[in-house]
RNA sequence: GGCUCCUUAGCUCAACUGAAUAGAGCAUUUGACUACGGAUCAAAAGGUUACAGGUUUGAAUCCUGUAGGAGUCACCA
């Protein structure tokens, strides 16, 4: 459109990256703002002339814009309230709003990955938010989406839970000792890793006895260590099949694996397919000796295969041990293959945090040189650490936020404030447990999905997680405060529909922002959806609900009299309401219809 | 030490592709109708966007350097 006014005027035809258009900001007039700087290279006059010239073609070209004002080079476009209408009956009469059509292409999302050797933390609430999410996002911009989870069900850090489990436990399982299996099996790890040091400290002590320097004597009494050995053996048993060691293995995995489905479920995520890394470790030696014969990988004298990444500014990487077994890396580029074969993937997406950075970028590189040039197709959604206020958690020092507890605090704040509140007549104590648990987690979902998944973020536990202002609590506040209204329209027979917009002309300030807020909602999902990021969601959810609530504040709704403007007003937040629900859908929050 | 990333209000976070006076929430201060639901709204105060240069009509955003912080550089995963 102002493109062709360019044209007209200028006799120029501009790209579309010169036109550079914007919604107004709020302390201007105008609906959109178009940027007149990158054209006066082709109009050859003063910015306000331009702007001044460009808005008068629009003026009488379209009957949709009803004036314009130009202030320093920016042209503010004000549309006319029929065409506002327009948009708000488009949106209104639309099935599922926000939902893009289908692009045919099919996207697998890795999250969670868990160890099985010790419980969920907020670490992991942050990855397997943001992967449930993310999955959802791009099932809502139109794509197949297939979310799997990799479970770290085998290596030593099993073995040592294992070990202590024996010598600690006295046979505790999850129904005799009370706890939940996933933090059963985590004290045993700690358990072990407290023997571990003692066992450490005595033979240092015995090591300088005997006349070793301090740093050798360290370094070797890590290495011998009887617990450590034993664990060793007991991984070695586990590779060979031991029938022993499997069946402690199986069993206390799947004590495990009822602890994280627990939690899976409080969390409201869930996985299409879960791999298991003791089935898929194997993966990938087959592509090593295709490397070999390609010439992109090298075989050491001691019989390790490694693949030199220095000419692309990277390290060597090792891709097979001496004794033949593979590592992490190997493991990584067949199961790759492995899915982008089976499921002919457009994309896949791996969850997983920034300290992996250097992991992914070894991973794609050393694919490509293989030659699979669905290497490019591969995104680490890279996320940040989430830190408390003395620093990183460390598991070791015990300053983890167990995931488990931090759900059952939101739980209890949710049932506090409601109930001091008191809003809640009419509910059994059912309903009322649920709406405790959507809004305890509604608040830890939005706390944590609102930030920019490449940053760090921080969580101070003494302030735990505020149910006010820029949170999930509000925008559920928000939703169940316009269902109020709607019941009580409905009470009193007040019926309409997208029909009920008929002839509107005008409407006021709030409004017209309210209507062009919703309808950017599709593209701030592609926008987002591209951006791997729900964040951009989250925000957009608290824009809209905020807006509303100045909107309320201003306008009566069911008070004016005449009844087609309280219809229009009921189309309008209904509207709203479900732009909401679709909006925190997508990041797994539910919202209530009373709160 | 090499490489990568980060630094925005007292605190937690925004800012689309470079655009107008850098926005919210919390905390602080003040105010709000016989409450269409006060988990709300209105207002005040709070900023040299770490620092120094550079590019540009225009820089939190791009480039260079400095300071501070994080991550990584395993025959761990």
């Amino acid at each position: 459109m102002a493109q062709e006014a360019v044209e007209a005027l200028y006799g120029v035809k501009a790209g579309l990256d010169l036109m550079q258009v914007s919604p107004t900001r709020k302390e201007f007039e105008g609906d959109f703002t178009l940027v007149v700087f990158p054209l006066l290279k082709m109009s050859r006059k003063a910015p306000d002339a331009t702007a001044q010239e460009i808005g008068e073609y629009l003026t009488a070209h379209s009957s949709d814009i009803a004036s314009f004002n130009v202030v320093k080079g920016f042209l503010n476009i004000c549309l006319s309230g029929v065409y506002w209408n327009g948009v708000l009956r488009g949106i209104a009469s639309t099935q599922d709003y926000g939902q893009l059509p289908p692009t045919g292409k099919t996207i697998m999302v890795e999250y969670s990955s868990p160890n099985t050797n010790k419980p969920l933390h907020l670490g992991h609430i942050r990855n397997n938010l943001l992967g449930w999410s993310v999955a959802k996002l791009l099932e809502t911009a139109g794509n197949r989406v297939i979310k799997v989870n990799l479970v770290n069900d085998r290596g030593i850090h099993i073995c040592k839970s294992m070990l202590a489990w024996l010598k600690t436990a006295n046979g505790a399982t999850p129904q005799t000792s009370g706890k939940k299996g996933d933090h059963l099996v985590g004290d045993c790890y700690v358990a072990f890793n407290d023997i571990y040091k003692k066992e450490v400290a005595e033979l240092k002590e015995k090591y300088l006895a005997e006349g070793m320097d301090e740093e050798s004597a360290k370094e070797q009494a890590g290495k011998n260590a009887p617990s450590l050995l034993e664990a060793q053996d007991m991984l070695f048993k586990w590779e060979n099949g031991d029938p022993e060691v499997r069946a402690l293995w199986e069993k206390m995995n799947s004590w495990v694996y009822a602890g994280f489905d627990k939690t899976y479920k409080d969390l409201g995520i869930s996985f299409d397919r879960v791999y298991y890394e003791s089935q898929t470790y194997l993966n990938g030696k087959a592509l090593v000796q295709q490397g070999l014969d390609m010439g992109v990988f090298e075989r050491m004298p001691d019989g390790s295969v490694w693949c030199d990444l220095t000419s692309d500014g990277l390290d060597r990487k090792l891709l097979l041990r001496k004794d033949g077994t593979s590592v992490y890396m190997t493991q990584d580029l067949g199961t790759a293959k492995q899915r982008f074969e089976e499921y002919k993937l457009d994309e896949e997406i791996y969850v997983v945090g920034n300290e992996q950075n250097y992991h992914f970028q070894v991973l794609k590189l050393i694919l490509k040189k293989l030659g699979f040039d669905w290497s490019d197709a591969i995104y680490h959604l890279s996320y940040g650490m989430v830190e408390l206020p003395e620093g990183k958690m460390k598991s070791r020092e015990g300053t983890v936020v167990d995931a488990d507890d931090l759900i059952n605090d939101m739980y209890r704040t949710a049932r506090e404030t409601s109930l001091e509140l008191g809003k809640l007549d009419g509910m059994d104590e059912q309903q009322q447990d649920k709406l405790f648990h959507m809004i305890g987690l509604g608040a830890l979902k939005y706390f944590i999905i609102k930030v920019d998944p490449k940053k760090t973020m921080l969580f101070d536990p003494k302030e735990s997680i505020d149910f006010n202002g820029n949170t999930g609590p509000f925008i559920q506040y928000t939703h169940a405060r316009i269902c109020s209204i709607l019941r009580k329209a409905d009470a009193q027979g007040i019926a309409f529909s997208a029909d009920s917009l008929e002839g509107k002309t005008e409407y006021s300030p709030v409004e017209t922002r309210i209507i062009k807020i919703l309808s950017a909602f599709p593209g701030k999902i592609s926008e987002a959806a591209a951006a791997h990021s729900p964040a951009l969601v989250a925000n957009y959810a608290y824009e809209l609900a905020k807006l509303f609530n100045q909107y309320y504040q201003q306008t009566p709704i069911l008070k004016e009299t005449d009844l087609s403007i309280v219809a229009v007003r009921l189309v309008l937040i209904n509207t709203i309401a479900s732009v909401l629900r679709k909006a925190m859908s997508v990041l797994g929050i539910e919202l209530p219809e009373k709160m």
